[in-house]
DNA sequence: TCAATATCCTACCAAATTGGTAGGGGATAT
DNA sequence: ATATCCCCTACCAATTTGGTAGGATATTGA
């Protein structure tokens, strides 16, 4: 399950998404418009830029924007930068790789299964986009 | 992520398939042969049993097994049991739905995207069975 | 240059979840 | 009868989650 938090940041981002090329947009005012408590917002949109998503200004008018494309941002880009790892298990994940105590990697069957999942969700998530998810909205 | 808690069910039930038909195995066996602490497998195999998937049988001789043939017991059935929703948003998950505040979900643009993920990774775990585990090890 | 504006940074906090442990109760085969 | 083994309840520490509070820092425009 993606965190409250994830879920707050793709709101946001979305909110940028449909008014990229606009100009800065108030971190208070997505609060608002998005329904998201205004300090912890202000966390999210940080993090997201230090992951070269966001671009910031600041001073009067200031605010957040897209550094790149909605087209350009894809949804496992965006989880693995505010949630996690996308992969069920730590071994089997390509961003966030652990190894497993007492096992056989190469031989684990439980892994090659997660592997086989872990594609299959990837192929979606790096496929679809911020343009996805606004222009699906209709 | 899975929970560890999960994996630990993972490497129970592994073990009994290969075991599948060869009476009941102490809780105590599987413990010590998959390095899993006895108190908590404990709890594990008992929910396993309430969810239908081992039986069990008490005093001197007892122990548990797998109820069905490891052929139809699913990863995705596992996963529900132990780690709770696959879908990654709430208000997409089919066993475990729930719904959204403060969003219409018939023109959600991130409910879209996340129904086709849950429906890509479900493919892969209602079909892949205990068995596909054990017999992917060699 | 000074004040207003807005992001950035650090610290703190309560509640929930995770990963266990402890200890005894109850069923069952021999 | 008793040793064996599953079952149940309660507890616990560490981590994560979802916030809040308050000020530091950068920018703009009058």
């Amino acid at each position: 399950m993606l965190s409250k938090k994830t879920r707050y940041a793709f709101r946001a981002l979305s909110y940028l998404a449909e008014n990229y090329g606009k100009g800065p947009i108030l971190i208070c005012t997505i609060s608002t418009e998005k329904k998201i408590p205004l300090k912890f917002l202000e966390g999210i949109l940080n993090e997201l830029k230090k992951a070269n998503l966001l671009e910031s200004k600041k001073g009067k008018g200031g605010g957040y924007f897209l550094k790149i494309s909605p087209k350009k941002i894809n949804l496992a880009t965006v989880i693995r930068v505010i949630n996690g790892p996308i992969a069920l298990l730590p071994c089997v994940s390509l961003n966030f790789y652990e190894k497993c105590e007492d096992c056989d990697e190469e031989h684990c069957g439980i892994r090659k299964m997660m592997t086989i999942t872990r594609d299959a969700t990837l192929k979606i998530l790096e496929r679809k986009t911020l343009h996805d998810i606004i222009f699906a909205t209709v």
